[in-house]
DNA sequence: TTCTTGTCACCTAGGTGTTAATAT
DNA sequence: ATATTAACACCTAGGTGACAAGAA
């Protein structure tokens, strides 16, 4: 079993509408994708893998309202079908292959893995459509020692998906309270914060900033169980 | 077979008497020990991994002379016998264990090995006696998928010993030219040329320094066979 | 109007020798 | 006198969103 963690910090970016910035060169996502690993043969190898899927066959476009936030509090809206799907890459966890028990004794991150929307890119990095909707998948593959290991393909791999992940690929933030809570809770874009240069967000006092109440409340984060 | 990598460094260092810094915290080498692999099953695994063995049974002192370099052109005195000797740690490579294929695609790079002079320490670094000597040495081990792979251990270990990687382990630098190549020739230290801020080592003009002249000369380093 | 690109100041994270103070 | 330690300024390396300019 799969326990993602940072739970409650994906749960207040999907909220909002969690977006994702895909660059030429490649984005790391934020919040880092990351999970505990339960129940594996200690002994065994397994391959850690992610890929990403769309949600949906639409295309997203944003409409400006007027507001709070001129020109940034917008809405989106359906722009018409998807475009023709990227290249379906995957990313291997950089460890892989490794043994269960080093899988399990401590947290797997992903934070090697970059989204570009340069279909020619040549880094191994995950293509995507801007603006469109994606769900990251996370793969376990046991290494089957087995000489026609090919056979047993389907029981020796498993999926989990956590749908709090779900993300809008752009090229630039949409939702400006999406920019806000990544300023506010992303350690690199710390020279954006405004508010008090406090220890955010280690000491945030609950209700000090709604936005971030859910984040803030949790400060042992329970994981979510993995659709599988 | 094995390249040792940035031979004509390692030689310039060698001839002035290498030095590395211990630290409770672990320092890096440098420089850093690298090769460039040959001849492995491609197929197969293998475990890379480095120890660091005293080259005699003697304790150095120094003794400063006046000179160009005040308190600084010193040199190297037996002080007595070896201090007891350290816990005999290993390194690991962090990517053991991999294909051959894996070792054998790139140089393959000990920048994650750290060298001290604590004796208690629980990082798992190199642990080394200062104004010691030591032999850096380099070992490959077969994965034997065999299931009696014990018995063929010997058959399957193969050690690299590059001479000219030999150095002093110190708490601080004593002899001022090592320092002085060091500055010059590591990025990290980039703050202390005072020489025109150029691009060196890569567009040094031969001569120019003398005492670098063994690394400008050759810009495509021939790598020394290594004593097996 | 909406979306994309490249540059930038400002960060995190960590590798340098220097220096002054301390230990032996 | 010699050796070690800790704090420090100054780097490398690279992850942020802002912003202005360009593209569709």
């Amino acid at each position: 079993s799969v326990q993602l963690e940072m739970k409650a910090l994906w749960d207040e970016f999907n909220q909002l509408g969690t977006e994702m910035i895909v660059t030429k060169a490649g984005r790391r996502m934020f919040p880092t994708f990351q999970v505990k690993i339960f129940g594996m043969d200690p002994m065994a190898d397994y391959m850690l893998l992610m890929d990403f899927v769309p949600v949906d066959d639409k295309r997203y476009r944003v409409h400006s309202a007027p507001g709070r936030y001129a020109f940034h509090s917008s809405s989106w809206l359906v722009a018409g079908k998807a475009d023709p799907a990227t290249p379906g890459r995957v990313h291997y966890h950089p460890d892989s292959p490794a043994k269960g028990a080093q899988w399990m004794k401590q947290i797997v991150s992903f934070d090697k893995l970059k989204l570009t929307n340069n279909l020619l890119d040549d880094n191994g990095h995950i293509i995507l459509n801007s603006m469109h909707r994606y769900q990251p998948r996370f793969h376990v593959v046991y290494v089957d020692p087995r000489k026609d290991s090919e056979k047993y393909a389907e029981e020796n791999f498993k999926t989990f998906v956590f749908e709090e992940t779900r993300f809008t690929a752009v090229t630039a933030y949409q939702n400006h309270r999406i920019t806000q809570l990544k300023i506010a809770s992303n350690p690199f874009a710390k020279g954006f914060r405004d508010c008090d240069p406090e220890d955010w967000p280690r000491n945030h006092r609950p209700g000090a900033l709604p936005l971030m109440s859910a984040f803030a409340r949790s400060r042992n984060p329970v994981s979510s169980p993995a659709h599988q």
